[in-house]
DNA sequence: CAAGGTCATGTTATAATATAACGTCAAAGC
DNA sequence: GCTTTGACGTTATATTATAACATGACCTTG
């Protein structure tokens, strides 16, 4: 059997049939989509940086972002990235990976709608986010047993993916 | 009626009649028993650091500590602060605070036989850890469905405490 | 178009957080 | 007592992030 080649967009762990220039446009297009329903400006800047971080699954500092456009012509300041970073967050096409204080492309077409637990493979370093309904639930729920009013709410789980597990070791 | 004067040992957010005297007795003991169970060394420095750690039920930064011992005589190297931080955490006494790279006491009971939700308050800082066993379950859950085994789990969740919410604004 | 605003970016400097590499000394185990 | 191990000191440096201020691009509005 073959396999897929739709740009399979969801948020999970990418399958060994997965074909990363389809996603990377799909990305590109949601992220486009995303700045301009918010108002804010898709400027060249922030389209090369958040290039870099959505051309993996993986999480990726600031300085490696400056290092692989710095390989490709501009040494940008770190501000400048940390910037484009920051724009890119607002905009809800980037997170930020707060247990290893990276940043990784949104691969959900739900962007902002809904909060997300997120998955990183301690193995082959690939994120996912998933839906996490029931935790944000389960969550909630113990906040408001102390009175406490959520905010924010950062899942991070480490471990190890399917594709990972199943090479064995 | 009385404030409570027990030691108040739970995770949750102090209250009104805290006495942190007692709390701080209270947790330097468990510390000690923490690391004689673990046949690791409470020594002077982790002891220091630990107090101050463990002054409030607040996160504070490493360098932070340095600052507060640095007024009582001595200001030590932050590779010798990190250091005791580390051997704190791996006594499971203190933990870190990954969305903002800093460091609590964990005042409770039962250190590290359960995963808690770690919840800090954005207007007075504190720090409460609760059960989150629905939690975990939950998130367990969700990895399992993608086959991901999961390691470390991190729960932080922002907001208000029942106390600030109280204070009105 | 000129004037004035807003926002993105550049430039420089520095703050804040964390670790590497290597040496000394003291305690624990034999 | 001797060896091993672990704690700590010292120095240097890596990594992550922001402050402060200048410039330029673009937009609006009279």
């Amino acid at each position: 059997m073959k396999a897929p080649q739709r740009a399979d967009t969801g948020a999970a762990f990418p399958g060994p049939g997965h074909n990363h220039i389809l996603c990377l446009s799909a990305t590109l297009a949601r992220a486009r989509d995303a700045f301009e329903t918010r108002g804010l400006r898709f400027t060249d800047l922030r389209l090369r940086v958040f290039t870099e971080i959505a051309a993996s699954h993986h999480a990726i500092g600031a300085y490696e972002v400056i290092d692989r456009l710095g390989e490709k012509g501009t040494r940008l300041a770190p501000v400048s990235v940390y910037r484009a970073i920051e724009a890119l967050i607002e905009a809800g096409v980037v997170h930020r990976l707060e247990t290893r204080n990276a940043y990784f492309a949104c691969h959900s077409a739900h962007a902002s709608e809904r909060q997300h637990v997120i998955l990183s493979c301690g193995d082959c370093g690939t994120i996912a986010e998933v839906d996490g309904d029931q935790v944000f639930g389960a969550i909630d729920a113990v906040a408001a047993q102390l009175g406490f009013a959520t905010a924010a709410r950062i899942v991070e789980v480490a471990g190890r993916c399917a594709h990972c597990r199943g090479r064995g070791a």
